[in-house]
RNA sequence: GCGGCUGUGGCGAAGUGGUUAACGCACUGGAUUGUGGCUCCAGCACUCGAGGGUUCAAGUCCCUUCAGUCGCCCCA
């Protein structure tokens, strides 16, 4: 038997959760005045490269790389947002009149890393970039946008860590800073610290085994070495959020794998209770320097993703109510008359908006009732010779433990009315109750 | 790339190296029934992730491998 690939999975139960998130996702972003993008699974393996930074894990050992026959070195995505970028520089979006650009995107990512929970191999992102603007108010837009998906979806114990790198000058005075701190300490400093004071010194602060470190406690912040600009930004972006009530927490030690990130960073973390060890939900970050550096115009630009399977997880251990399976109406068919007729009755009620369904294995009246439980359906009817020669049938209400006999004429405008009257709604469809 | 745990029918889950691999749910057929839902009867794994090995004998012991799961690194 051939099996899924390791670090894939196949959506089935869950459908439910994912098509909930979805239909959030779109009206929470155009709440928000973003459009969604559709750009390609792969891209030219250089794109990754250039934006994401070639030294960083995501491109040194996590791309699905492949060339095609035409010899060109293509890369699956691992991420959204240079494609995005790419995208907005090819199609010269960045010229369009609407400023500034905002666009949204979801699909799936590629990265090559040992699953656990939380984490695939394929995995979904719902993310968001605007470009064309460097106000710290787009800052909290974006963050604000983030943080109503996860209250729409209602998600609780959410915590937004946010956090600055300064612009480049800032950045670099920062880096020596760090290194210069921690270079007496080298040799205390765990193995991976070690690798991490040449490869990114940021990194060392957030580490878990040198959490304790008495030079952890001493380094400098990254406060300490902006310019004032990006110290101003900083602190307007946390006014422009305390205007709009979203909790933040300040946390200096936040910093982000991907090397794109300029002035304000932010993750997004559930209670670890939920998720485990990949409680990050949601990260992002300004990235003012990125559009340039791929051959288009100079475009400051803020962005965020979501890690869509941990918001899943999130969903289940919330209990949030998704969409189920559902039907209005099942037919219970004894015979090949029977039969014809059902075909016809269901045709009309499906083309009248009803959710219907009936028997193809031309089972026994008793597995037959039992479908009706399995598709959760409203309304049964079973319809044999009899009811065909009198063109009447016997409609069970399975939630109103109710029966009643209707011609098949009246049968769709019957439903219906049972359906829009009744003093519960019918799950999530066309014919609300009126409550 | 590294470490822990796990791998028995559609699902859950027993199984001190020794006859025909428990049981529950689900499913199928039948009895009963006011057209099912309760109850009763019957059926449903030549096989224990895969491949080797030890043994008279292996689901049970050993090795290899694959997969799942959780963690490390890193990230969503």
């Amino acid at each position: 038997m051939i099996k899924r690939m390791k670090g894939t999975y196949d959506i089935t139960d869950d459908i439910g959760y994912y098509q909930t998130i979805e239909k959030h996702i779109q009206k929470i972003s155009k709440l928000f005045g973003y459009q969604e993008i559709r750009t390609p699974h792969f891209e030219s393996r250089d794109l990754f490269h250039r934006s994401v930074g070639a030294d960083s894990d995501i491109i040194s050992k996590e791309t699905y790389d492949f060339k095609d026959r035409g010899n060109r070195m293509n890369t699956l995505r691992p991420e959204g947002t240079a494609g995005v970028v790419r995208a907005l520089i090819e199609n010269k979006l960045y010229a369009q009149p609407t400023v500034p650009q905002k666009l949204y995107y979801y699909g799936s990512m590629f990265r090559y890393e040992r699953p656990q929970k939380g984490r695939f191999r394929e995995f979904r992102q719902f993310g968001a970039e605007a470009f064309g603007s460097a106000h710290p108010s787009l800052d909290a837009e974006v963050i604000a946008y983030a943080f109503t998906v996860l209250r729409a979806l209602k998600i609780k114990d959410v915590n937004v860590h946010l956090n600055t790198l300064g612009d480049g000058q800032s950045q670099t005075a920062y880096k020596d800073a760090l290194k210069a701190h921690f270079k007496p300490h080298i040799t205390t400093l765990c193995q991976d610290c070690q690798t991490r004071y040449e490869t990114n010194p940021l990194r060392i602060l957030d580490c878990k085994v040198d959490q304790g470190h008495a030079a952890m406690k001493t380094a400098p912040k990254t406060t300490e070495h902006l310019t004032s600009e990006a110290q101003k930004h900083f602190e307007d972006v946390q006014a422009y959020l305390d205007a709009m009530n979203i909790p933040y927490t300040v946390d200096h030690n936040l910093v982000r794998g991907l090397d794109y990130y300029t002035h304000t960073v932010f993750e997004v973390k559930v209670s670890e209770q939920l998720l485990g060890a990949q409680n990050a939900i949601c990260g992002g970050g300004r990235y003012n320097d990125l559009v340039a550096s791929l051959d288009g115009p100079v475009t400051p630009a803020v962005g965020f993703a979501f890690g869509v399977e941990r918001l899943v997880v999130a969903l289940k251990a919330n209990n949030t109510p998704v969409e189920a399976p559902y039907l209005h109406a099942y037919f219970i068919i004894l015979g090949a008359k029977p039969r014809l007729k059902a075909m016809a009755l269901l045709q009309r009620l499906r083309l009248g908006g009803l959710m219907c369904d009936m028997d193809y294995m031309e089972k026994a009246i008793k597995g037959q009732f039992k479908q009706t439980e399995h598709k959760q359906a409203r309304f049964v009817m079973v319809l044999g010779d009899e009811e065909v020669d009198n063109e009447t049938i016997e409609v069970k209400d399975q939630k109103l433990n109710d029966r009643f006999s209707v011609s098949f004429n009246d049968l769709y405008i019957t439903l219906v009315d049972k359906l829009t009257t009744s003093t519960t709604d019918c799950h999530d469809c066309d014919h609300k109750g009126e409550k």
